[in-house]
RNA sequence: GGCUCCGUAGCUCAACUGUAUAGAGCACUGGAUUUCGGCUCCAGCGGUUGCAGGUUAGAAUCCUGCCGGGGUCACCA
């Protein structure tokens, strides 16, 4: 339609307008709610070059396409606004044609390059909490919006599973776990505790002993005893300790944590675990042993929570894996000159040239850092897939920096493909207490918020749901539908780019802009076309002002998909959801459906209502969510 | 401190690539059911879009400065 009128315009302006126009002069945008028209052409931009006043320009350009396109009924201006109506044929026949179309809103499978969506990744050595949800809905989301867009998506994720971290919760289960009557430690099975949780627990527990360990060194410092220390410490301790001297309080603070950094670097514990990680690297076979069998316990707990989620992956990478391709990246890299060696042996890359600082690459013992091994994920990845076209890192904006140094590495490594690797940068998860900290206690587990969530919703639904006749499976699921729906409406509807409240009770709220509103939406719909019968769009009737709302955003569902495809947003999805359902809603509170007498009306209002069904659960699904048939 | 992101109603969030009177939800106040599912709908209340300049016919949006907040600048991941 826009398309029309600007083509129409451009070929008759010398007529119209006495010269030739630019097309990009010629600006559309959506129609005020509370002004008469379904398409608005703005027309500052022509004051200028023609010299005529904006309504002029309006009332020109109205008379015109008014003549030569019957589908417009009428115009009207207002200031530099023109308001184009077009007539309720147009509008039935796109209802028509939109009934009609089974993919309607999405585009043709693998029209598009293949993508791959990283998300979740968690560290092995930690359960998942809120943030993780937001990333595993926020990147399971997007693979559909591309998927829906025409992409074939791959939808992945790189487990952490080695590196000095892992070893630090494998070395305190081995040194503190307690052994039972049969000569066993602790593991999930004889502890019944999950296994990510188990893992947890002793990464917590190292923790710990890590921390009293340096504390004693620390006290032992400060009584003046330095026998088994290098003067290079002892130096450095004395230093920093002079430092304190006539400062404020704040800057003592910053200075006994340095003090403390230098205190934890000297513990025998994290001595032993460095040892672990180079143990680890050399394929010791009693630490691979205990590393698979740990990691194992975790991957059981996550499948369990990723499982509750509804969340799915389709190819897995282990930096267990890829660590050592990242290390073979590194030598080719020093060969090349992209990188340099320090005197101690490690290996860096300068990008002062780009206005950041040099980035370590390979620490001065040869082990893998982070770096490291994203760079040799990212090759392996498109090894793996020939096809492939871009990696989507779903990864919290706190890394930001990581990622523009990935990406300019691989670029000078010689990657072309560099350039299409994306950092879908989410904002954190705040609390209404602020950050979460595991130090004060504050994370929010993910299990334990599913079935916080799950058992408002049981009770909600108890209480007012329409759920006789429903099998006690099929309210558990309902219950699970729900719950989880809220949650993950709640955690997609914000701007993925943005730090987000979470808010526990709101969270679970099922009025206003929420996921149950919406879900409820769609169970009344259902239950109205059950009742109602088959229709038939009919080819002629009049539309009222809610009928024709309701068609026109209908017909936006298709540009909303694309919009959130190209801007990784579940966010755009969800609140055009939102917007259909109270639209629907009002028009459901004015207008009878069933009780019309008029046969092209009802049928035309039952077909509206069908659509508007099909769309909420077509959408719903984009975010991952489901809709019931009944609630 | 350098780099970077953000500041919109009491709170949580919208506002496409600049455009008409900056919109929703929650909260608060008042209404609606001879009706198809009231987890609904309607109305009211609530704003100097952090501040000050600039660009533009037009700025929440673009530019500059300031104020306030987050993130990051590890041989952690």
């Amino acid at each position: 339609m826009e398309a029309q009128i600007k083509e129409l315009l451009v070929s008759n302006s010398q007529e119209l307008f006495g010269q030739q126009i630019p097309e990009g002069l010629i600006q559309f945008q959506k129609t005020r709610k509370d002004v008469e028209g379904d398409l608005t052409l703005v027309t500052f931009p022509f004051v200028k070059m023609l010299k005529m006043s904006p309504q002029d320009v309006g009332e020109t350009i109205g008379r015109f396409i008014i003549s030569k396109i019957d589908d417009f009924n009428s115009y009207n201006v207002i200031g530099g606004f023109l308001n184009i109506v077009i007539s309720d044929d147009y509008w039935l026949n796109i209802l028509l044609q939109i009934d009609r179309n089974d993919n309607y809103g999405f585009s043709a499978k693998n029209s598009k390059p293949t993508l791959m969506v990283e998300y979740s990744s968690p560290n092995t050595n930690k359960p998942l909490h809120l943030g993780h949800l937001r990333n595993n809905f926020l990147g399971y989301s997007v693979a559909r919006i591309l998927d829906a867009n025409g992409h074939n998506s791959i939808k992945t994720q790189i487990i952490n599973d080695r590196g000095i971290h892992i070893c630090k919760s494998m070395l305190a289960w081995e040194r503190f776990s307690p052994i039972n009557e049969n000569g066993e430690r602790e593991n999930p099975l004889n502890t019944g505790v999950k296994g990510d949780k188990l893992v947890g627990k002793y990464y917590v527990e190292f923790d710990k002993h890590f921390n009293s360990e340096a504390k004693e060194i620390i006290t032992q410092w400060e009584s003046g005893s330095f026998e088994d220390y290098t003067d290079d410490v002892i130096a450095e301790f004395q230093r920093l300790e002079g430092l304190k001297e006539g400062k404020d309080e704040k800057s003592i603070k910053g200075i006994n944590a340095k003090i403390k950094d230098l205190a934890k670097n000297q513990t025998q514990l994290l001595n032993d675990a460095k040892e672990m990680l180079l143990k680890w690297e050399a394929r010791d076979p009693e630490v691979y042993l205990l590393w698979s069998t740990m990691n194992g316990w975790v991957y059981e707990g996550f499948a369990q929570t990723y499982e509750r989620m509804g969340v799915e992956f389709d190819q897995l990478y282990y930096e267990s894996d890829t660590f050592i391709l990242g290390k073979e990246l590194v030598l080719e890299g020093l060969e090349k000159g992209i990188f340099f060696k320090k005197t101690d042996g490690s290996v860096w890359i300068d990008l002062s040239d780009e206005g950041l600082d040099e980035k370590l690459v390979l620490r001065s013992d040869g082990t893998a850092v982070y770096m490291t091994q994203d760079m040799g994920t990212a090759v392996d990845r498109y090894k793996d897939y020939s096809d492939l076209d871009g990696i989507i890192y779903t990864v919290g904006n706190e890394q930001d920096y990581h990622f523009k140094v990935l990406f300019l590495i691989l670029k000078k490594l010689g990657y072309h493909w560099a350039e299409n690797c994306y950092h879908l940068s989410y904002g954190m998860v705040d609390l209404p207490t602020g950050r979460m900290k595991s130090r004060e206690g504050t994370v929010v587990d993910a299990d334990d918020l599913i079935t916080e969530v799950v058992q408002k919703a049981k009770e909600m639904t108890q209480e007012r749901g329409h759920i006789e006749g429903m099998s006690d499976d099929e309210r558990e699921e309902l219950y699970e539908t729900i719950g989880l729906g809220g949650l993950k409406y709640y955690l997609l509807k914000v701007d993925p780019k943005k730090r987000m409240m979470f808010n526990p009770e709101e969270s679970i709220e099922l009025n206003g802009n929420t996921g149950p509103f919406i879900q409820y939406a769609h169970a009344r719909i259902r239950s109205l076309i059950s009742k109602g019968g088959a229709y038939i769009i009919p080819s002629k009737c009049e539309l009222q002002s809610e009928e024709k709302e309701l068609i026109k955003l209908i017909f936006d569902y298709p540009i909303v998909v694309k919009e959130a495809g190209l801007g990784y947003s579940p966010a755009i999805i969800a609140n055009y959801t939102y917007e259909l359902v109270k639209s629907y809603n009002h028009f459901y509170q004015s207008i009878t459906i069933l009780g019309e007498e008029d046969l092209d009306k009802r049928n035309l209002r039952l077909g509206i209502s069908s659509n508007v069904a099909r769309i909420i659960k077509s959408s719903m699904g984009l975010l991952g969510i489901k809709v019931p048939e009944r609630m």
